[in-house]
DNA sequence: CGAAACCTTGACCGATGTCAAGATATGTGG
DNA sequence: CCACATATCTTGACATCGGTCAAGGTTTCG
């Protein structure tokens, strides 16, 4: 499973505004006017890249060359990132909105593979040694994606090896949360998926208060992602509330008390019991 | 999906010459897995290594490098590769036999990721960086598996940014496959997942003979591999034959008509029609 | 304000899983 | 080679989850 924590901070983070601490260079580099491409400040990408896994600890010099490849694609609601076995141009990283990772099956239904939100990475760059992209991705929110080219990736990983092993790493996680997915699908019910999702979602662990979720779309969006139709989830949904394990007001839920929430993964939903 | 040749040929191929004491599983278990290496070839290995497509064009030093370092390991049937979390020593290639690449779900059921096979590749490398295996692994059959140390692996690429790329390529080919699994499960019936199965087993597309496919294993664990119970397989072998699609003798499957067989994909299973 | 999208609820159905009972196959010791 | 034990396979009856269809209520947005 991704780090239950980073998800969350992730969905949570605003971009730009985090100092960074690490990044002394600050001052001296001034804040640019706001211009180049889409009024996309170099600056702001390398800043952002930091954050990502993958760049971690990059030499600053090694991230600004890549920064400056960089492109800012800017994606409004239901636009296609790319699709099915298109050769993706390099790696994206999503700055701002959701990313719905997703196939078709035959009949037209989606099949939800991942939501990509902020600070996540979408590592296509393997694709175009091989086949191409695995899946479609569309943009479910107004977005906003950092494209660095494979070229200009590839030719740095040469000269940085452990930049491939961190790529090899990102990749890796992303066959973990495949086999998750698939084992979620095959072995739990829709419910039990939903109250993972929940509590996913950003509930403190030791807490045992109230949280409120919001979820950044629509219901029939989120059905989506857990991979049924939104008449099932509204039943479920409507189950837990009349359980009093939370409330439900519009895309508001509030988790009126995670521990019991919590327990009915263990315990198997509290089925009219 | 793996090209459909591929899979066939690497099922069907065998490589001899390996010098292995008849493996009267008892005796031979009982000595220490590592020192099995001492009695084997290290040209053999080499030989074999050849064939997988990541070492495609790996200079033949280098090849012999990995090929020095590796070590067969042999295992009788049900016993574990490794488990999940576990964190892989290196890549292993299957050999001979059949290993079973599954997560256990929470009921105790076994959810099958894929069955590697003859000539595959299982690339556990990345996890050794991060968290652990995905899943676990146990052979289905007496098996041996070559294992390449993780460091070795990782020194290499070093020296061969290409060989980074081809892993790369080679977990990319791993999510295209579970994207492919997450599909089938969601979207396609039982019946047909075995269709396509059976439909990628070695049926020449151009001939229109009968094709004759003996499953390697036992009924339920091809049921596994599809992800359904026995008897759900049993009912559909029962009702394909039924239908004159093929005909079923013990462990020996014979296709009476490929075409017919391929036209239910696209028209559906031919209900009661 | 009105159209379009979204959400809820009920009735119904189909695909698979579960349970149970037996039939067949495989392997082992005598 | 037989006989028994065990594993595998088949078949039927039944339950359940979730999908589909339909109708109507609600929210959002131009």
């Amino acid at each position: 499973m991704t780090h239950p924590s980073a998800r969350k901070s992730v969905a949570a983070r605003s971009f730009p505004a985090i100092p960074h601490r690490a990044n002394s260079a600050g001052p001296s580099r001034a804040r640019k006017p706001a211009e180049a491409i889409s009024g996309f400040r170099q600056e702001a990408v390398c800043y952002f890249l930091r954050r990502a896994d993958i760049f971690a600890d990059l030499a600053e010099a090694d991230l600004r060359d890549l920064a400056e490849a960089a492109v800012l694609k800017t994606l409004g609601k239901g636009a296609y990132l790319f699709h099915k076995n298109d050769v993706a141009p390099g790696i994206y990283l999503v700055r701002r909105g959701i990313i719905n990772f997703h196939r078709v099956a035959v009949d037209g239904r989606e099949i939800v593979i991942h939501f990509y939100r902020a600070g996540e990475m979408l590592a296509e760059i393997a694709a175009g040694a091989g086949e191409g992209c695995p899946a479609d991705a569309r943009a479910v929110l107004p977005s906003e994606v950092i494209v660095i080219p494979r070229r200009t990736f590839l030719a740095k990983f040469r000269q940085c090896p452990d930049l491939a092993l961190r790529l090899l790493t990102s990749l890796d996680l992303q066959i973990h949360r495949l086999a998750d997915s698939l084992e979620d699908f095959v072995s739990r019910s829709a419910a039990t998926r939903f109250v993972q999702w929940l509590l996913r979602q950003g509930v403190d662990e030791s807490s045992h208060d109230t949280v409120e979720i919001h979820l950044g779309t629509t219901k029939r969006a989120l059905a989506g992602e857990l991979g049924v139709r939104q008449e099932t989830l509204s039943r479920i949904l409507r189950e837990l509330s009349d359980f009093g394990l939370l409330r439900v007001c519009g895309r508001k839920i509030t988790i009126t008390n995670p521990g019991a929430l919590r327990a009915t993964l263990a315990a198997g939903l509290p089925a009219a019991a």
